[in-house]
DNA sequence: TCTGGGGTCCTAGGACCC
DNA sequence: TCTGGGGTCCTAGGACCC
């Protein structure tokens, strides 16, 4: 998909369409996610910080990402890949393999082309949104291929002309090489696909490992005979934060570790799994960043026992000076919680053990680590982009909010742009909306009545706004 | 107003085992 | 009566991807 979130929030927002759009995280620690193209044309990219972006592009609009949108847009798009062949490997979101021999299709030209163009088609008609596609003998060269067609194009890579093709570009051009092995490869001279092929495989696993030297040989040669696995159970599940300014107080630190252990465990749970090892990652004041982890008997789902590991390691790790970000996370999956009671007891009491030295030799702060009090995750209200409805107004979204006031512009997917109201923050009638569809609502030509349906918030059946309308 | 969040894979050293 | 060899598990860090 081309510029993915934000391009997912022009279809949204008939407002923003043709006009620069920023999705990524808004705070003062914030980067971009997604810039949509009407932005990169002023320098903005992903990854950047979101304040650099603000300074190459101050009329963007900036706005926080809405997964739960992406997700909506990403299944029906699987959908379609899903009809043209049973093999579908998603890497992100945005973005999956397809094994199209798989699906039946012959592995000619113009039949691949024809499929290709087909679903470009059918992308834009069920999402109204843009998808690029690459199609080749390999993953590695249908990934450089749909690089090559963005955005809004298909390009096919014939087999026989891929070294000619790889040749003369960059090494950065091939997948898995980052700004270190580039930067390693620039040293011994290597700049291009026919370089790295020319180094050999003997000098290129001398300079970057076994693996990775023979893996990236392979590739500068277009070889690439990694088939296309779907279904991949994920190995790892974990969750950090940023904080907006570092945290000092080890009491606060400590309760940070635990909401995240809350967190991580909701996760697992939702995902039927359970994990042996637990991992808490601490990045100081300086960006220096360091992980510790601890393996248990058994795998566990429990948050007790994920809460106690944490903070177990989390005393291991000296935090004076700043901490930026803290994260929990869980590996060594396992697909269902085993009711081993012997190791779930002995790590209890292992855990127990080591509270009581903790308690013994820390002080009245690790009392709270016994006692961690239920988090009260305070909702941030009003965010840049969040879809809200107005009992009078209908549905809209928050194009931005302070000193006690919050601006709506109310506009839907299928509407023509709307007009910007601006209310106190507690105004009773405006309440959290869920994401409207970017398809299916009534045609311009129609009523311009917004349906009940897109106001689904209202009936309390939306879990996710659920929480906040009981605030009110 | 520098640098997110969620992942995967690889490497390397030490412990441990046969 | 100087120090084998191979395999697996655990831990920590790093590169890379979207």
């Amino acid at each position: 998909m081309d510029a993915f979130y934000a391009a997912a929030e022009q279809a949204a927002k008939p407002s923003l369409r043709g006009k620069p759009v920023v999705v990524g995280g808004i705070g003062p620690r914030g980067v971009v996610a997604t810039a949509s193209y009407e932005a990169r044309v002023f320098g903005v990219r992903s990854a950047m910080p979101t304040a650099q972006a603000r300074r190459l592009c101050p009329n963007a609009a900036y706005l926080n990402p809405r997964f739960t949108l992406y997700r909506q847009v990403s299944e029906s798009v699987m959908e379609l890949l899903r009809a043209l062949s049973p093999l579908v490997e998603p890497l992100s979101l945005d973005e999956a393999f397809v094994d199209l021999e798989a699906g039946g299709v012959p592995a000619e030209t113009a039949a691949v082309r024809a499929v290709g163009e087909r679903l470009r088609r059918d992308i834009l008609e069920v999402t109204g949104l843009t998808g690029s596609v690459g199609l080749a003998g390999a993953k590695m060269l249908a990934k450089i291929a749909s690089e090559a067609a963005k955005p809004d194009g298909l390009v096919v890579i014939e087999p026989g002309t891929e070294r000619e093709l790889l040749g003369p570009m960059p090494v950065r051009t091939l997948p898995g090489v980052g700004p270190a092995t580039a930067e390693t490869l620039r040293r011994a001279g290597i700049h291009t696909v026919a370089e790295t092929a020319e180094a050999g495989e003997a000098e290129l696993v001398r300079l970057l490992g076994k693996a990775h030297g023979s893996g990236l040989y392979a590739m500068a040669l277009g070889r690439d005979d990694r088939p296309v696995v779907a279904e991949r159970d994920a190995k790892s599940v974990s969750v950090e934060d940023t904080f907006e300014v570092d945290l000092t107080d080890r009491t606060r630190v400590r309760t940070e570790v635990l909401r995240l252990a809350d967190r991580c465990v909701a996760r697992l749970r939702a995902a039927g799994r359970s994990g042996r090892t637990v991992v808490i990652k601490v990045r100081n004041y300086d960006f220096s960043t360091l992980t510790r982890s601890e393996t248990l008997r058994g795998p566990t789902d429990d948050p007790a026992v994920v809460r106690e590991a944490a903070v177990r390691l989390l005393e291991t790790v000296d935090t004076t000076g700043g901490v930026r970000l803290l994260g929990v996370g869980v590996s060594g999956l396992a697909d269902f919680t085993q009711e081993d009671l012997f190791a779930q007891i002995a790590t209890e009491r292992e855990a127990e053990e080591q509270a009581a030295v903790a308690v013994a030799g820390a002080g009245p702060d690790a009392e709270a680590a016994r006692e961690p009090e239920p988090e009260p995750e305070p909702p941030r209200r009003w965010q840049p982009g969040l879809d809200v409805v107005h009992e009078e107004f209908g549905a809209g979204w928050v194009q931005g909010s302070g000193v006690g006031r919050v601006t709506v512009r109310f506009e839907t997917p299928w509407s023509a742009p709307g007009r910007v109201r601006t209310f106190v923050v507690d105004d009773p009638a405006l309440r959290p909306g869920e994401p409207l569809p970017l398809r299916g609502g009534p045609d311009q030509s129609s009523a311009p009545a917004i349906r009940p349906k897109s106001v689904s918030g209202a009936d309390g059946a939306g879990s996710a706004s659920g929480e906040e309308i009981s605030r009110r």
